[in-house]
RNA sequence: GGGGGAAUGUCCCGAGCGGCAAAGGGGGCGGACUGUAAAUCCGCUGGCUUAGCCUUCGCAGGUUCGAGUCCUGCUUCCCCCA
C-alpha cells in the first residue's frame, strides 16, 4: 500500500502516524475531502452484545480522531443488519438474535459513544444512526429491482468471507449471503441522508466496504471511499480483548473500572508503544519517550497507558481511583476498599459461608470444583494468606478492620466480600 | 433416487479393540522465576454436600453384567454415482 503517501490533512496524518490504517481505497481522495473539511464518515457496529468490547475501541477512536480533526463522525448501529448476521471473519453461522435482544443491546452500546464523541446538530457533531430505520422498511421486490440488480453474484463469490466458507465446505446461508448487500446499501443510504463519503471499519470489513463503494458508483452517489484498520493482536499473537472471564467490555456494569484499568496495566512490553498510539491521545514525542523506557521502567509507561485509556472511557476521576487502588494493592500491599466488591447479606454471612462457596460467589472461580483445584495449586488466598483447608468457613473473625474479607485468586485478581 | 463417510469433554482441534470422566494438542487458569511484562519450567483444565455420588461423546430406542465404542430408526453435514 502507499505507506509512503504523505497526507496533507490532519485526519489522515494522525491516523497514519498512530498506526490506524491498514488499507484505504484512495488515500489522495480521502485526504482531499478531509483537507477541505467536509469529510463525513461512518462505522457500523453490530448489536450482538449488550456492550461493545475492546475489539471495537480502535474503530471508536478513529471516529473520535475524525471529529477532533474537523470531520463529522456517524456511528451506525446495526439494528437491521444484526437481524441478518455478518459472516465476515466467522467460519460458522451466527445464532440469530431476537429483536428484543437486539433492542436491549443497542441501548447498552449507545452509552459508550457519548463518552468518546460529541453529539449534536453542529457541523462536526456526531449523529447516531441505526440501519433498522431503512432496512426493516425495505420491500423485497423493490430492493431487488433497485439495488439487487447492481450486485454480481460472480463478484460476491470471490469475496474472502464467502470464499472461505465455500473452500472449507461450510454452510453459508442465504440470509448471511445477503449481509454484504445490506451493508453496501447502508453506505449508499447514508450518503443520501448525511452526505457520507467514507466508510471505515476493521480489516475484515474490506470486502463489504469495497462492495459499497461499487454500489455507490452504480447508483450515482459520486465517489465513495473506504478505509480499514489493522486486525489487532497482542505481541504474543492472542486476539485482543479476550480474558478468561470473557471479553473486556466497555460498559462499567459489564466490567468494573478497576478491571478495565488492570487490563491495560498488564499490557505486554512489546505492545506498549502501539497501544499508547492507538488508545490514548498523548502527543507522539511523549509516546516515543515512554515506549523507549527500558526494563522495569516500562511499567511507568503501562500505568500511563492504563490511566489515559481508562480516563477516556470512564472519566479521569474513576481512572485515578483505579490507579490508586492498584497502587495500594500492589505497591503498598495495603487493602483498598475500592477493589471490586461483592455483597452478601449479614445473615447469610453469619450462618457461615464455606471458603469454596465464597470464591464462587466472588466470581473468582467458576465452580467449587475449580476452587478446590486452585487451593491444591496454591492459587487462592483470603486476606493475603493462602487458603489450605477447603472445608474452612468464613466467620466474623475473618473480617478486616474495614469489615470485609479480601479474596484473591492468583496475584492479580482481588475481590472483597462484604456482609451488609 | 442409489452408494460411502462424518458428528467426541458446551472454547477450539482431535484420538478413542465393549470396562471411560474418555489419549494428545492449542487456548485458558494457577504455581515457580520476574517488573502486576515476555520467554521458560511445573500443576490444573465435567458437576456436587468429594474415601463417595451425579451428568457427559448429534437425537431416540435396543443388545449386554457393562455402550463413545455393537444394532435399529431419526437429524444435520460431506463425498461419489444417477
Amino acid at each position: 500500500m502507499s505507506t509512503d503517501f504523505q497526507p496533507k490533512s490532519d485526519f489522515l496524518a494522525v491516523l497514519k502516524e498512530r498506526g490506524y490504517i491498514h488499507q484505504c481505497s484512495d488515500f489522495a481522495g480521502v485526504d482531499d475531502k478531509a483537507k477541505s473539511g467536509d469529510l463525513i464518515a461512518y462505522i457500523g457496529f453490530d448489536a450482538t452484545a449488550s456492550s461493545l468490547h475492546i475489539g471495537s475501541l480502535l474503530q471508536i477512536m478513529m471516529l473520535r480522531w475524525l471529529q477532533k480533526t474537523g470531520g463529522k463522525p456517524i456511528p451506525l448501529m446495526g439494528g437491521g443488519t444484526t437481524q441478518v448476521g455478518d459472516p465476515s471473519g466467522r467460519d460458522e453461522s451466527r445464532k440469530l438474535l431476537t429483536l428484543d435482544q437486539i433492542d436491549a443491546n443497542k441501548n447498552g452500546i449507545r452509552q459508550v459513544f457519548t463518552k468518546f464523541l460529541t453529539f449534536g446538530d453542529g457541523k462536526t457533531d456526531a449523529v447516531m444512526t441505526d440501519n433498522a430505520e431503512w432496512l426493516t422498511a425495505l420491500n423485497y421486490i423493490h430492493f431487488l429491482r433497485d439495488v439487487g440488480r447492481h450486485f454480481s453474484v460472480n463478484r460476491m463469490l470471490s469475496m474472502d468471507s464467502v470464499k472461505m466458507r465455500l473452500d472449507r465446505e461450510q454452510e453459508l446461508s442465504f440470509i448471511e449471503f445477503n449481509y454484504m448487500c445490506l451493508q453496501s446499501y447502508d453506505f449508499v443510504e447514508l450518503n443520501k441522508r448525511y452526505g457520507i463519503t467514507l466508510q471505515m471499519g476493521g480489516s475484515d470489513q474490506w470486502g463489504n466496504i469495497v462492495m459499497g463503494i461499487d454500489l455507490g458508483r452504480r447508483m450515482g452517489t459520486g465517489q465513495l471511499y473506504g478505509l480499514t484498520s489493522p486486525l489487532l493482536t497482542t505481541a504474543s499473537g492472542a486476539k485482543m480483548g479476550k480474558t478468561a472471564s470473557g471479553a473486556v467490555w466497555l460498559n462499567p456494569d459489564m466490567l468494573p473500572v478497576y478491571d478495565y484499568w488492570q487490563y491495560w496495566r498488564n499490557t505486554e512490553d512489546a505492545d506498549v508503544g502501539r497501544f499508547l498510539r492507538l488508545f490514548t491521545e498523548l502527543p507522539m514525542d511523549e509516546i516515543r519517550r515512554l515506549e523507549n523506557l527500558g526494563g522495569a521502567e516500562i511499567n511507568e509507561a503501562k500505568k500511563i497507558l492504563a490511566n489515559e485509556a481508562t480516563a477516556m472511557l470512564h472519566g479521569r476521576a474513576s481512572a485515578d481511583e483505579a490507579a490508586e487502588t492498584a497502587r495500594k494493592t500492589f505497591e503498598e500491599g495495603v487493602l483498598s476498599t475500592a477493589l471490586p466488591t461483592i455483597e452478601v447479606t449479614r445473615s447469610e454471612f453469619d450462618a457461615g459461608i464455606g471458603v469454596l462457596t465464597a470464591f464462587v460467589k466472588a466470581g473468582l472461580v467458576a465452580s467449587t470444583g475449580e476452587a478446590r483445584r486452585q487451593i491444591k495449586g496454591g492459587g487462592l488466598r483470603m486476606n493475603d494468606a493462602a487458603v489450605s483447608d477447603e472445608r474452612a468457613t468464613l466467620s466474623a473473625a475473618d473480617l478486616t478492620g474495614e469489615g470485609v474479607v479480601k479474596l484473591s485468586m492468583g496475584k492479580k485478581k482481588h475481590v472483597l466480600l462484604k456482609p451488609v
